[in-house]
DNA sequence: GGAGAATAGTTTCAATTGAAACTAATTTCA
DNA sequence: TGAAATTAGTTTCAATTGAAACTATTCTCC
């Protein structure tokens, strides 16, 4: 029976969230920076752009959970070493249009299979319930 | 059956689980930013010493998932805001004692009630299986 | 058509962060 | 002992971040 009076940070949900999201980003993180010099919004531009071909900045911010600002830095590092191809859109020229390089799908080819050994790792960790349960849990929680 | 060659990012795991801390860190953020003016680093600091009085910043540390400089700063405000009491530690004086003064218990107890509640509303939207099975997997996901 | 609002994307600025270096005190052990 | 290693806590430095301001372009609607 918990004491109302006082919280018990291992069992206050936000700070066990936080925890396990700087548990599991951190080891993914280095993994991504030791071995493809990218860091996460690299990457995750990236992930958004491999499954989602030519589309904009802002298609990408809306698909991948970060702010036009951190995507505007992201691309520019990803251009500057020659993982992505920019081309203007001729219908409107504020947008530009964002795709892999032939370097930024060599590199995409080499990530995904480590990505999804390192879900895999995760997942052991779980029985199938509980990670269909944890993916469930995580979707409610992400609402407004 | 997913594609093995393209990683959708909505479906991946470290990104859900990114996605989920943000929101539940960030609303939670705003309110002990906008009624308690605290950032998340000094709340952990409190929320421990309100459990633990009287521990060195080391331990509070430890207990915090905070390194030594974010712990540093945080104390260093809340003293410079009047919500913590230090005091040297006779037996060691590299060790400072912390523990929440008159002003720090005052808000400690207006915090709590708040927490618990967000914690509670976040706790609602799962079921009681589901709500434990989730802090069962955040657990195993935490450990190294 | 064109003035004003809206949109795509970048830059500026200040705040937050962690690694590494640092200070001060204590412990180890030859 | 006392020199070297360790520990508690702070400061410095550079990197990352988001809000707000900004540029350039397009849309709205009179």
């Amino acid at each position: 029976m918990p004491d109302p009076d006082v919280i018990d940070l291992p069992n206050f949900l936000p700070y066990r969230l936080a925890v396990a999201t700087d548990a599991v980003s951190g080891r993914l993180a280095r993994r991504y920076r030791e071995e493809f010099d990218l860091s996460i919004p690299e990457w995750r531009v990236m992930a958004v752009l491999g499954r989602f071909p030519d589309i904009s900045a802002n298609e990408v911010a809306a698909r991948s959970a970060m702010d036009k600002v951190r995507v505007s830095r992201a691309v520019a590092q990803l251009l500057h070493n020659g993982h992505l191809d920019r081309r203007a859109d001729d219908t409107d020229r504020r947008r530009t249009m964002l795709s892999l390089s032939d370097s930024g799908q060599e590199i995409y080819r080499r990530i995904v299979p480590m990505a999804r050994a390192y879900e895999q790792d995760l997942f052991a960790r779980l029985s199938a319930r509980e990670a269909e349960i944890l993916m469930r849990a995580l979707a409610q929680l992400s609402q407004p």
